[in-house]
DNA sequence: CTGAAAGCGCTTACAG
DNA sequence: CTGAAAGCGCTTACAG
């Protein structure tokens, strides 16, 4: 049942050569002659060939970092507080991408509080990892405890710690900016923001970026433009006030993800068409929600935000002690071919 | 910086004695005494010794399987075709939590398609696994190449292969039956399913479950009382149709996770309350929804099915060659206060 | 340009 | 009841 693995001595014997220098070869080191190295190089590839990775971060511990720097990521999802929002999974890809592609593997942690000792210091101590991604709710003892393990790590999306740490997190304010400038470009003057509850950093972070470009295009920014709703609320009822508006507004700006769908439908019951009678641009993760039709929407992509994380990572590991580094990562505009040009209307 | 980890020689000099004993000691093996293994165990502790996994496994391939089984798992993602449902998140969760409580952790693989050599089975390969859960796009190529890994594996969630495998998954029939049977329970003889877009297994495993408990109560299961909408469509006019039934239903039953907030709108834009107006039982993934006052949900936990995954992979570990095993499992029924008792009415 | 040796941290035979 | 030895698969000094 279970194929037999090959080692680096089968090959090494299949090619009348000593295992130092199979090693030498893979690693192409300049010392082994080259037609040696491309005749174990093909030998070791036909056998498939893959090292053994316990021997390989048990040598490590002799020689110090061998090349392989970040090899193995722990990805610490601290939790139960937080709700699981799809961002999470999202940031979980993106970093696996990037570590994969690098030849390494995630190894995913769900920390539960009051532990005696949690299981990512336990993974660092174990030798398991290279690195950390912290992720969710990460407070202050969360950073010094990963501080602790004298591992690098990085902070994925927003933490509630004092002290300063690597961190990469989507540009939230540019999103709300990048919507409202958009819409502005279009023609479109009389611009109405809906946010959702307010409760999280980035509903907050959004709606403050929305703001500021609607003072900078000297458009109104006062609760009439700017609307949230209360945990236990709907969008239903700040956005029946906004239509209510007189004239109404010709364009609004939706700044919680995954909520589009049915702020559509509302605006199919009060008889107004997207983008017809009215424009629409929603902030949006490209990750969990597929684009819509008539739609104009800005992409904060989780993914890259994992992805950037795990670069991060690996560069913070060359460096020893250097200033903490907060990485913010784009939004993207998708147009959905929906935003109807106002210039005429706005003459 | 980075603390020295304590090895296992430490703790054997700290104890005055030889490295063989500490090793036995923490092991519980009858052969020290009783007076020396409490103070190896002690002294263990006080120190945080931490067993380097690399040197375990290491050791592990000389002596074949030493105690500890499914130390490692593979989460194997198989994408991206299929979105990245919340539900993948919480097998994730509940495997994570059975795993972690057991020792071991959690490895997280996305494999996209078209690789010469998938990364779930270079990581079997490497000797890093223990043992693999397929989730995702599972299909016939896939299992094949899980199968010839020689690990003990599992699918969680449904998979589209013909090779018999060990498979977890929710019981989503059960979900249907429960919410059908709980109603008619109540007293309700009028009442309506309403499906999503039937494009998913589960949907479809949910409304036949609904049809099959529907036509045991000697109710009504054609299409004026089971509905569904397209892929690009939405709830609403099944739900408009179904409350322009005469006279109405007064029940309706929800198959489809997420959506039901966006019904209660529906529900309420039609003038209709729940529950006096109108009972509503919703199925959901726990995992991804809060509770809901005034709506009784049939509730199927998919970090249940992970941490029932973990588990059966634990037990599959030891077999070899046994049958393929499916396990589902059970959804609860978590009243919501809402279900009107339709005793009176009905007479 | 290549090989034999040492040793990473551990566990299980094998001797006392 | 306890210790010294062998060796898992590998890499990097160290000799040829």
């Amino acid at each position: 049942m279970s194929p037999k693995p090959i080692r680096k001595q089968d090959v090494a014997r299949a090619c009348g050569v000593n295992v130092t220098t199979v090693t030498l070869a893979l690693n192409n080191h300049p010392r082994v002659a080259e037609r040696t190295r491309l005749r174990i190089q093909a030998e070791a590839s036909r056998l498939g060939y893959l090292a053994n990775h316990a021997a390989l971060q048990l040598v490590k511990s002799r020689f110090g970092r061998t090349r392989q720097g970040m090899d193995r990521i722990g990805f610490v999802l601290l939790g139960p507080q937080e709700p699981l929002r799809g961002a999470y999974t999202a940031f979980m890809v993106g970093i696996e991408q990037e570590v994969s592609a690098h030849g390494g593997t995630l190894l995913f942690v769900r920390e539960t509080p009051a532990r005696p000792r949690p299981r990512f210091v336990e993974l660092a101590r174990s030798g398991a990892v290279d690195g950390l991604a912290l992720v969710g709710a990460v407070d202050e003892p969360a950073l010094l405890q990963a501080q602790r393990t004298g591992l690098p790590f990085v902070v994925l999306g927003d933490h509630h710690g004092t002290t300063p740490v690597h961190q990469v997190t989507a540009d939230f304010p540019a999103m709300g900016r990048l919507a409202v400038r958009h819409l502005v470009e279009q023609g479109h003057r009389r611009i109405g923001f809906l946010g959702a509850t307010m409760q999280y950093v980035y509903q907050r972070e959004i709606r403050d970026g929305a703001k500021a470009a609607l003072a900078e295009a000297g458009l109104p920014v006062g609760e009439t433009w700017v609307r949230s709703h209360g945990v236990d609320d709907d969008v239903i009822t700040p956005l029946h006030r906004m239509l209510a508006l007189r004239p109404r507004p010709t364009a609004l700006i939706l700044g919680e993800p995954n909520v589009a769908a049915h702020l559509l439908d509302l605006l199919k019951a009060c008889g107004l068409k997207v983008p017809a009678d009215i424009s629409l641009a929603t902030c949006e993760e490209s990750d969990s929600q597929p684009v819509m039709a008539g739609v104009t929407y800005v992409d904060a992509s989780m993914a890259a935000v994992g992805t950037a994380g795990a670069a991060l990572l690996r560069e913070v590991a060359g460096e020893s002690g250097g200033p903490a580094r907060r990485v913010l990562t784009a939004p993207r505009l998708v147009e959905g071919g929906s935003v109807r040009k106002q210039k005429e209307t706005a003459r």
